[in-house]
DNA sequence: GGTGCGTGCTAAATCCTTTTAGCACTACTA
DNA sequence: TAGTAGTGCTAAAAGGATTTAGCACGCACC
């Protein structure tokens, strides 16, 4: 039904002004002298017709479009992409944006495609989004675009938002400590001497820093670090079904995800082991999985919707810049408890 | 360091032609003149100072732009709604098309907004899509404005995609009665007699459509049908538990998502009945949950890639029109087993 | 009575494309 | 020799906003 949007000129011709006085009056413009009449009329105009500005023409002269590219090397993987998402959403809604969201699959021309695509549309900033926290290649972009790394890092561009993984990984650290646990700890998918140059991610590399330091001074060893390659239940499962073979004194694992203490809670059980009465389980990520468990699983969140959020505003405020860590939440549930005396 | 994007008079200029020319050959206009001397030396000047087309001021003139909004209810909780935008970007990218993506948390507030924030940016179309499918109130659009409904339906729009769930529900019965099962087998999360009246949402009632019409069609009924409130692992544990207690002669599980299905795992574990020996299970939607069980669940997924796909295929279309089911993959793992002869 | 100033408003340019209408020229026909 | 047709190209408008520069008027002042 409704025939056409109204334009400024519709607005101004049935305020009986200029589209100039129209303009500034809508836009709040400081300093103008334009009468209170003529505000009326026109505010009454706009209401009248439902006035909306066209952002496409209004960016074509001011060069702000109200959107941002958020580009991703993945979307459907985790739940961790959705995350980093909808914080991205949020932010960006909250300050009067929208968001284009492109997938790259990882693949260079893609994202070049991509780049090329959201330039075209005169993004007023672009995201650069990783599912597993690395160093992105991103190719050439003109000067003055706004980049925010988003679980990434790039030396040609200094704002990027990550994970505080180090104080993460000794937070787990604590939350067995805390319980009592000093001995009989295991580290469940990380092993430094097999793994030294298996490059991970940048990020897991912080986690095993925040863990040792952590375990270091709390004066603390663990009893075994069993390296996985793939991090999935069903390594888990096998790495933590080998380790209760060969060792009867664990009390406690340290898994450096939720997929491989979903792997360790099945081969606990089959063992005969109880979680936590018999032995305590911590890990990282809070996947959905960690609150399917029974018992629920206690774990050092990843905050991607915090991430996808600081990362919008960053690239919203005047020159993003630096490296901003978002601190990973403690989710308690019932995988953690108190060490027998 | 590029200092400025090129435009078309860049081009026209360094070409020594008028920009109407150079539109004219780079936008490969048939039936015009211009002198192949022309064409090569504006698309040698466009490819010197690479030129890439200002898509808003395009679209400002022809009101095409290339855009695409996709709304959403929710869009961070479920694989489901990654899914479904993966799929949309796909077929997005394919068209040559972009994606802007709104969450609006299911409030009709955020929802006029985000309708708003896309027709102020004059897309070219929008999906409206929901978690759990449902018919969904879209606020007053302009007309013309081409419209699909993603896992949703509206009366008013015409065109939407949806799982073929009746088929799938068949199915799921298919699998088991393949495997020889025709007795012992229970319906766990759905009971006519109990949720006659509780609606769940157009999709699921479909699904047990399909179901019961394969049954029936089979000449079989339900030894017995578990009614479960919400569909998360541990009602599904306590459903299962429960039926286990009362009755003996349980072969066989048909769940009506996969959640229920992962805490009835647990439940035939801890009463000594191994999956799929002792009794098979199958169910619904493919999560991420049944790839981890063990043994590994076979279960009919939901499309969520393929979905998303339609819908832009179809909204990006002439005429979206019509009513698209697109199948639900069957799965298969190692949850059934053959029913003793 | 000329100058200066404040007040209230607008014409026109600009952003970058596409598109309509038509110009200027040559070659050919009648 | 005027008229027609064809060829190769362009001027200018349009699309919807913002912004710069400045007009016209009334009043006070010396």
């Amino acid at each position: 039904m409704a025939s056409k949007r109204a334009t400024l000129a519709d607005v101004a011709r049935l305020a009986g002004l200029s589209p100039t006085s129209a303009s500034m009056i809508l836009n709040g413009r400081p300093d103008t002298r334009l009468s209170q009449d003529a505000h009326d009329r026109v505010n009454a105009a706009a209401e009248a017709l439902g006035y909306r500005p066209n952002i496409a023409a209004r960016g074509l002269r001011t060069d702000k479009t109200l959107t941002v590219g958020f580009i991703s090397d993945l979307v459907a993987t985790t739940r961790f992409a959705s995350g980093l998402i909808k914080g991205a959403l949020e932010a960006a809604e909250a300050a009067g944006h929208v968001v284009l969201v492109l997938e790259t699959g990882g693949d260079p021309a893609r994202e070049a495609e991509a780049i090329a695509a959201v330039l075209d549309r005169q993004v007023d900033g672009i995201i650069f989004a990783t599912m597993r926290a690395r160093e992105l290649f991103v190719p050439d972009l003109p000067a003055g675009t706004a980049v925010v790394m988003l679980n990434a890092t790039n030396p040609r561009f200094p704002a990027s938002v990550l994970p505080d993984e180090f104080e993460g990984g000794a937070q787990a650290v604590r939350l067995l400590v805390q319980a009592g646990h000093r001995s009989g700890i295991a580290l469940m998918g990380q092993n430094d001497d097999v793994e030294r140059d298996a490059f991970r991610s940048a990020t897991v590399s912080r986690r095993v820093a925040g863990i040792r330091s952590a375990m270091e001074s709390e004066g603390l060893t663990f009893v075994a670090e069993e390296s996985i390659w793939l991090w999935e239940p069903d390594e888990g499962y096998r790495a933590t079904r080998a380790l209760l073979e060969r060792r009867d004194d664990i009390r406690a694992l340290l898994c450096m995800n939720d997929r491989i203490a979903f792997g360790a809670y099945q081969a606990l059980t089959e063992a005969g082991l109880s979680v936590p009465q018999d032995v305590s389980v911590v890990s990282f990520d809070n996947d959905e999985l960690a609150a399917y468990l029974r018992p629920g699983l206690t774990t050092v969140g990843l905050p991607h919707v915090q991430m996808g959020k600081r990362a919008v505003e960053a690239l919203l405020s005047d020159h993003p810049t630096g490296q901003i860590l978002v601190p990973m939440p403690v989710v308690l549930r019932s995988s953690i408890a108190a060490a027998p005396a």
